[in-house]
DNA sequence: AGCCATGCACCG
DNA sequence: CGGTGCATGGCT
């Protein structure tokens, strides 16, 4: 199983007044990439729909977009994959900046886990005992 | 590269 | 008419 990890910024949860409901996931890692369902680059904004299992059962159908106009509008400067929908999750779970937000899933299986733990948890412990944290960019890590 | 912000459309 | 999401621009 593979299972990646952020840590939720402001605007991710939607404390700054944002109404954008949202994550940014960061380009560049193939790990994720392949993670997650596969986005041409060559269409224009495209994105698919994940479906999501809370550990309490629930399913939420998220939306998976890379914002690429870069490539495809003349001034176009956008390049970078989000995933939307996820506002009545957080808000249901009180997530809040700086807590976790998990996502996992079985090798070929076609629904995700997601689940966010509260920020003090989680972080200062597993120093070299515990599962191994890679750092794979701001914010991400991936938990093998 | 990542996070913050927003005008408008849509929908209850 | 208020909340939410889309698509995009802006700031650090």
């Amino acid at each position: 199983m593979k299972k990646f990890l952020k840590t939720l910024s402001a605007n991710d949860v939607g404390s700054t007044g944002a109404h954008m409901g949202g994550i940014l996931i960061p380009k560049g890692d193939d790990e994720l990439l392949a993670f997650l369902p596969h986005l041409d680059p060559n269409e224009y904004n495209p994105d698919e729909w994940i479906l999501c299992v809370t550990p309490d059962g629930r399913e939420f159908r998220l939306r998976y977009v890379y914002y690429n106009n870069r490539f495809h509008k003349p001034n176009g400067t956008r390049n970078e994959y989000r995933i939307t929908h996820l506002t009545k999750y957080l808000k249901s779970e009180g997530a809040k900046e700086g807590d976790i937000f998990e996502i996992s899933k079985e090798d070929g299986a076609t629904r995700y886990l997601m689940n966010v733990v509260p920020a003090t948890k989680d972080e200062e412990e597993s120093a070299d005992n515990g599962p191994v944290r890679i750092k794979i960019s701001a914010g991400w890590r991936r938990v093998h």
